[in-house]
Parts: structure tokens; sequence; C-alpha cells
DNA sequence: CAGCGCTTGGACCGTTCGGTCCACTCTCTG
DNA sequence: CAGAGAGTGGACCGAACGGTCCAAGCGCTG
């Protein structure tokens, strides 16, 4: 009965045209943009159909059903947030390049007024328990994306400037732990100081992991 | 239209007797159970009324609407969230105090399969956008919450034991993140490591703020 | 014990939802 | 230029939803 598998389902895409790709690409941007606000549960395909200007018999063409389009749009959110940073996430080699990460992070937040937190945060929260699928998904997504972080850590700790005890993958998956907090309270109180002040404390944890003749602690 | 207020809004409330809020109180904790771990959009009136054994009216009876009865939920949440923490919360005042805390609710947390993530954290995502009233109760349910951890950082920060700048509010901000933050990734990947992970990471930037040599006379 | 009001049961309603179906149009190709 | 298949439009369906309504129970007090 139930699906275990959560790796890539052969399912046999219809041969798409330029038209086609277009008009699939304009649903998923709109599914993801409605999605990011009102949650799924709060966008109806009805909704998809009028900002997308499609027809019901569309958005059945290009996906089988509701889910298939959420598993579309928890991909492209991915895609989207990872590419939001991936200047600041390339140059991840030091504490100046942390704060400058930082400082996207925030600025991006800003950016819409801290509305609707992280993308995958909010489907994350939304889909857990309910869609084993598209948690697989996500925890996928939330896997690249700390690790895009680990490599940065890692390069610090190749360098000698992390004391030996501290392991970039998980002070990297500490830091995504801050980011999606920040961001949840950011969104909560439509403030972005939430999310500063949450990767300033996780930056300062790592900090004092760094080896500068003697880091703190015993 | 738009209701500004988000204070308090006087409904008059009917009198109660025992069996009223005996049956009240079982529809609260019922729909609190649900929402916890199907969201508010997943949970039907009708669900609530099948797991309480009630009837349509009585929902009606003890709430105007869903949003009322989401409003009571997200009391409850509150208040069940601070009592499962009251005795670590209550003695916060040191390092040590901090990890007991930090232990306790990662020990929840496993204790419940990382199903659901935090209460709270789940129905701010959920609400943050949709229900104004919601989102203002919330951030008070976040407000006191931090205030509660406020108050240990500021116990330790009069003993001296903290490094002038540090900023107890800020601090405590930055640990509930942490919390939020880590319950989220743990409910997705099913492990409770990002929330050991992340709460260890906040400790960490928390500790680094302590006054070096330790507290005078201790 | 009579009456009042809190309490309960459940039929009913209009709307919205995800999903199906079929007929039609467009575009590319042989 | 004809046919095939991708692409489109929209009526339609059954189920589930939040919410309304009325009549009947139940328990306390005068």
């Amino acid at each position: 009965m139930v699906r275990m598998s959560g790796e890539a389902v052969p399912v046999a895409e219809p041969v798409l045209t330029a038209r086609g790709r277009a008009t699939r690409e304009r649903i998923v941007a709109a599914a993801a943009a409605l999605i990011h606000q009102r949650g799924v549960a709060g966008t109806s395909l009805d909704d998809v159909r009028a900002v997308t200007g499609t027809s019901k018999s569309q958005l059945y063409h290009y996906f089988s059903d509701k889910a298939a389009l959420v598993g579309a749009v928890v991909e492209r959110q991915l895609q989207q947030v990872l590419q939001a940073q991936q200047a600041e996430l390339d140059g991840l080699d030091s504490m100046a390049a942390l704060r400058r990460w930082r400082d996207r992070v925030v600025a991006l937040n800003r950016q819409v007024g801290c509305v609707g937190g992280c993308p995958l945060g909010r489907l994350a929260s939304e889909l857990a328990e309910s869609d084993p699928v598209a948690r697989a998904g996500l925890v996928g997504g939330f896997d690249t994306w700390r690790e895009r972080l680990t490599a940065g850590l890692r390069v610090m700790q190749e360098r000698g400037e992390m004391v030996g005890d501290a392991d970039p993958d998980t002070l990297a998956l500490g830091l995504l732990a801050a980011v999606q907090g920040g961001l949840l309270l950011a969104q909560t109180t439509r403030s972005v100081t939430p999310l500063e002040v949450a990767l300033d404390l996780a930056l300062a944890g790592i900090e004092s992991r760094l080896a500068r003749g003697g880091p703190p602690g015993r």
C-alpha cells in the first residue's frame, strides 16, 4: 500500500514542446508564489488557474494531481533559495564570508517584508506529517543546502582555522536551523530582528570554535 | 472591513456549568491534538466532532466559528509548552541549568517521535499570513516564552557572569529561534539530531559571551 | 414540580474543492 | 495539405467543508 521509495519516481512524462514547457513553468511559478503566502491547503487549483489564465484540463495535463504540482513547487523553491544565495554560498571560507552570507539572508527576508518565511520551511511544516514523498524531497533539499554551508566550513577547517573537534557538518546543520527558526519568528513578528539575532548567535557559536591561538572554554 | 485590533476582544462568553466546561475542554484538547499533527486546514470540524463524540451544535455553542476554536487551541498549546518546561525554566541561572533545559526540550521531542514539531511553531507557520488575530496571539506566546528564558539569563548577567555587551533579551530570542529551527528540521528529518545541534550551537554562542575566568567567588 | 436556560442531536444548506471528461484548436511533420 | 498528437476550454461530478437551524434533553433553582 505504502510507497516506500522517495527517490525519483519513473513517471513517464509526455513530450513537451516549447509552448508546453512555458505553460508548465507558468503554472509552477504561480503555484509556488501562491503556496508561499497561503500554504498548500490554502491554495486551490482554481486559484492557480485564475492567476495563470489556464484551464482545469491544462493543470491535469501537466500534473497528475495536486500532489504532483506541489512536488514540482518543492523542487522549484529549493532551486530558488539556493540561487538567491549562490554568490555568497560559493565563497564561504571565512568568518567574514559567513557574515556576508548572513547579511544576504537577512536582506532577502527584509525585501519581502518578512512575509511567508522560508519557502522550504513553510512547505516542511505543512507537509512533513501528511505527504511522505514531499517530506523526502524536503529532507533532500535541506541536505543540499546544508552541504553548501558545510563545504565552506570545511575549507576553514582545512586551513587550520578551526579547533579539532568542530565538525563542519554539525555546525552547518546548526546554522541552517538558526536560519529556519529565525525566519519563522521573523514571519510571525513581522520583523527581521529575530533572524538577525538567530544568525548572529549561531555565528558566535561557530566563532567560538575557531582556533585563534586558543579558543574559549577549558 | 479589517479588524485592526489584535487585543483581547471582549466576547460576551455565556456562563458555563461544570459539564459545559468539561465539554469545551474536551473539544479544545482534541482539536489541539488533531491540529498538531494535521495542521489547521487539515483538521475539519467533523474530525473534531468524531473524536470528541460531540455534535455540530456543541462546537458552535462553545465557539463562534472555527477561528475561535483555533484561538483557544493557540492559547492551550502555549500553556502546554510552558508547563512541560516549567521546572527547567524556573531554575535557569547557569550554563548547567541551560543544558538541563536543553536536555528537557530534546527529550520532549524525542518522546513524540519528532512528530508535529513545535505546536506553536506549526501554528505560526500556518496562521501568520492568514489569521492576524492568531498571529498576534502567537507573537504574545513566543514573547512570554522568550521572557522566561530572558529571566534566567538576566540572573547570570547580574551575577557578573556575562560580558557587558551581552543582552539577555537578545540571547533569549536567539535561543528560541534555535529551538524553533531545530524542531522544524527534526520534524522534517524525523531525527532529534538537528534539534540537539541547533541548541548546542546557540548555547556555545551564549557561552562565548560569558565572562572569562568564571564568576568571582565561585 | 415547574420553569428556565444551559446543553445536546442532527438534519440541512450553499460553497468550494480536487478531479474527470469530452470536444475543440493549434502546430509540427511526413 | 492532411493527419497525428500536443495543447486548450470548460461543463460537470461527488465529496467534504464551514456554518445554520430547530427541536429536544438535562439539571439547577425558586
